[in-house]
DNA sequence: GTGGTCTAGACCACG
DNA sequence: GTGGTCTAGACCACT
């Protein structure tokens, strides 16, 4: 089943794909498999205190992709296979692991600086 | 002078945002000080490829934070003091790490996999 | 409900202005009255031949004054009471009729000359 | 001579077109006439207390409309004949007086109050 | 040349 | 549907 619970909104990025971001994080984590059920849009809805609307958003992005199937009026299911979770799983960590370690440069930290406060903040 | 030649936009996140965490990035890693001149609207929009207008929004956020000095007709130089320069650290480590650490624990990775994964990725 | 059927945009002037314009003086003129409902940027957009983000611009600073009360999502009413009308009334005699008065001094019109201008044009 | 004592900046119209109009209604009070020595740029932004290429702006605006003639490092003189001065008068009348009815219209006064209105406020 | 502002179009989140 | 915001281009006044 799909987690919500660790789902924090960021400033600056659009809601809508912030929840897609997070459930193809959730397929590249292996938290999320073929044929799991998604929450339904009023559920997830209230969960995260989003409206609606924008929940049905991100879950037409999903839909577009190819990444879930829905039927009116019915559930929605992941639709993965193995290659598109490998293509998931290569976009994000190339991209977030990419823009990760620039940010990281950018703050003029060394290699093993940037390491150690990963270390340090990974319990918080 | 301040260097954006690793600037790299990432999609989804406002530009004008990802311009004035870049400023502050390069604050915390001491590469811009007090006095530096910042490159002009159009100097900067010209390189980077973006409207000078999304600058200029930038720019002025920083000033609004007290960050920039702005005379029209005249450049733009960086206001800072120790004061400043500690609060933007505090606020970069708190924010940028820990979504950082939120972003890899979402994708599942284990601390070490985590860590190999920067180091993997900070030559390129 | 307000009406814009009599606006004019001037030239030279901003057009923001202009519509902040219209309405303070159908305030003036009793035509717009406390909770009145405005005409939404997209309606109001197309009666205008304006792009809707200069209505928005209008109605912000409108907003910023306290004359307006919006909420995203739903429309906006003016928010008007005694004290604030009457702040508006002084506000465009002073500065209205003043310029206006100045406008006809500087064309080297006599008081009689200026008079009889402005009945001749009231008709039209 | 042309005299700039009464000229007023108004709030949101570029300065440039505000100079060239405070000329155009002198020309058409009769206070402007063909071969009149305008004042230097220097003398004029000194004067009115604004940046020489803004003056600079409004003279050039005047010479495209051939109301002016400039030599290089020679003084600038009007060049009207009745053409020129009667056009610009039916232009003027024309726009100013109908955005002032309109603007006296709009803030719901009748004929007779923005006659005594206007007369009222003629002696300040 | 510089920064400041106005107009425009597209997109977002919400009711 | 609503209002809010981001990006873009053009113009203004000033050094």
């Amino acid at each position: 089943m799909i987690s919500f619970e660790d789902f924090i909104s960021v400033d600056g990025i659009p809601i809508y794909l912030q929840i897609l971001r997070h459930i193809k994080r959730g397929v590249v984590a292996g938290a999320i498999q073929n044929g799991d059920e998604l929450p339904s849009r009023r559920v997830l809805s209230a969960l995260l205190g989003i409206n609606p609307n924008t929940i049905q958003k991100a879950y037409k992005a999903l839909e577009d992709e190819g990444l879930i199937e829905s039927r009116a009026g019915a559930k929605s299911y992941m639709s993965l296979d193995v290659d598109k979770t490998e293509k998931i799983r290569i976009q994000l960590l190339e991209n977030d692991v990419g823009s990760i370690v620039s940010s990281l440069k950018q703050m003029g930290l060394s290699k093993e600086d940037a390491v150690s406060l990963i270390e340090k903040h990974w319990e918080n």
